[in-house]
DNA sequence: TACCAAACTGTGACCGGTCCCAGGAAATCC
DNA sequence: GGATTTCCTGGGACCGGTCACAGTTTGGTA
């Protein structure tokens, strides 16, 4: 007998053993079972049961070729990933639709040129399956190396500037930015300004597109404003709105931190929301919710972009065909427009 | 001749052949290169560029037993997850902090029971080489189950109410919470509140310890009231706060969020910050700064903590003896109090 | 000159799965 | 009743690394 049962982890042959069957045979048993019977079946499940026996990832991704996970690959500046709730949501939705498929989800972050080339390196080294790419800017080399480099990729947001055919992930920019835009004319509003997004990211261009399109020749570049989505860059745009002549009546945020930091904007120069001033947001981040005043906004549909995201990066691994999916927001009325 | 080059990546057998050594030699050269001829490895290093060559995660996974991969575990519910910045900030330090050391991180999410249940098994089935626990509360099963599996793990912040002797990465909180204190009583504030965290977590117990032992006599148990760190929360402590009597001329909240609610709250009842009652907060979250006002804090020292994490995981996992670090936090005066 | 240690290198077993192939048993068909 | 198909099973090669071991060369020492 041995010394001590020496703590190893049991092995398929282990099982095998215990089982009374080949290995061969509990690794059919593993992947589905086809074409086993149904009391070999029965003794594999129970060896199983009794052995205590996990898989090894390694061994069969070494095996397969396939490694099971997937990366999340965020192209940001810092100062956004920090602030921004609405990247934490997409990650746990990400990470919760991987588990259930027993995937993991490994974090990628390329800031830097230098994170960049490391990340490209990884990827491309076939260290994941494919790659969920988040927010990336107008003609990104990273894409283009994805795409050179063959990597199953998904986007969300359709990339701008690159007309390969990538799977994509988007909400309806346009008809989002026409909902909001025709609820604050419907409220009465005439003055109508936007905080965009940034020109080369899809939500800074298509909402634009949306607001102009639905303001129809009411429309005035002048009351157009540029920020990063971030908090501080609300602020500025404000500023900006607010130097430029009389203060518009309502204000359409291309984000809800943007939103947020018009309305800081605002107070500081004495005007009161949505009083004097409406302001809208995008995103409904869950700070809408909660601030002062709640933030009317459109709602993105968090989870299913990331449960979808991942659906069609599968679908993209196992060589389906390209698709782009569009899905729906709503909007959210609640006091500051 | 092959029919096409066939597109196979390169293995370390390639490698060898292109470099007229053996396998063995390479293996050696990728692993520090003791006992290599100078000829030799640069021969190696030279046939490495030539062929492109990139090691193989799971062949190495195999054959060492060790995975090359650490989890993010976190055990918050879900509203906190999505809001939090300090998660964001945590994240992106420990998956930096793993690039360095060409590792990677592995996202899990243990909110649900059943997401419990799938991550302890995944854990101790040693897909990872150890876990980061991030912010967990007293005496929370999942801590003893991955001692009782034996995997490697370094908490955040000491862990209540688990004698053993798991390696930790906490702030002085107690400390933090006295400079903060004392602060506020030397801006000449008497009547001072403290919205604490949940008295389950370090965070919420040494915070609220410190807040009471620099106060002394002075010491109001009425003017305490607890949260879980979320906005909403510290709406409603601050409310509760109000209605208890007459308003406290200072509050100290144990975390940036829930000072931004208690702002809130102060606002909707007509009262001015910090003009009327001062409100501090905790963390220095990014969100401290570009609030309005902007919030006195105390900064967390993020960027060392996660390194320091990952460098304490790294040593308990290569066999090292158990650390606890507590790193010092600092006081940054704007303009909330 | 013989001997030995140190420095270097090649070989092959092994990690734990998957998958293909050959073969046996039972059921079906002519 | 014999041939063929269908179902099931065992065995071994293989994925791409690491590592232990044996063997070769070099230089120093008795």
């Amino acid at each position: 007998m041995e010394h001590s049962t020496a703590r190893r982890k049991p092995t398929i042959r282990d099982v095998a053993a215990a089982a009374g069957v080949s290995h061969g045979t509990v690794s059919r048993v593993l992947n589905g079972g086809h074409w086993v019977s149904p009391e070999a079946r029965a003794a594999v499940e129970d060896a199983i049961r009794r052995t205590g026996y996990t898989a090894s990832h390694a061994a069969r991704s070494l095996a397969t070729g396939r490694s099971g996970s997937l990366a999340f690959l965020l192209t940001e500046p810092q100062h956004l990933l920090f602030s921004d709730p609405t990247f934490a949501l997409l990650l746990r939705g990400a990470a919760e639709a991987l588990a259930q498929r027993s995937m993991t989800l490994v974090l990628l972050v390329a800031g830097t040129p230098a994170e960049r080339a490391n990340v490209t390196h990884y990827v491309s080294a076939g260290h994941v399956d494919g790659v969920l790419l988040i927010s990336s800017h107008e003609s990104d080399p990273l894409i283009d190396s994805l795409i050179a480099q063959q990597v199953p990729t998904v986007c969300c947001g359709l990339p701008l500037g690159h007309q390969t055919d990538i799977s994509t992930v988007s909400v309806d920019e346009v008809g989002s930015a026409r909902t909001m835009t025709r609820h604050l004319m419907d409220r009465g509003h005439r003055r109508i300004a936007m905080i965009a997004g940034p020109h080369d990211t899809p939500g800074g261009r298509y909402r634009l597109v949306g607001f102009r399109e639905e303001l129809g020749d009411r429309f005035d570049p002048e009351l157009v404003e540029e920020g990063d989505y971030g908090l501080e860059s609300g602020v500025a745009a404000m500023n900006r709105l607010l130097e430029k002549g009389p203060a518009p009546d309502a204000v359409f945020a291309a984000s809800d931190l943007m939103a947020a930091g018009a309305i800081t904007a605002l107070r500081r120069a004495g005007l009161r929301v949505p009083e004097d001033v409406a302001v809208a947001g995008f995103d409904d981040s869950g700070l809408a919710e909660s601030h002062e005043p709640p933030l009317t906004t459109m709602r993105q549909p968090w989870e299913q972009l990331s449960e979808r995201m991942v659906a069609l990066l599968l679908d993209v691994i196992a060589g389906g065909p390209r698709e782009a999916v569009t899905l729906p927001t709503t909007l959210v009325v609640r006091e500051s427009a």
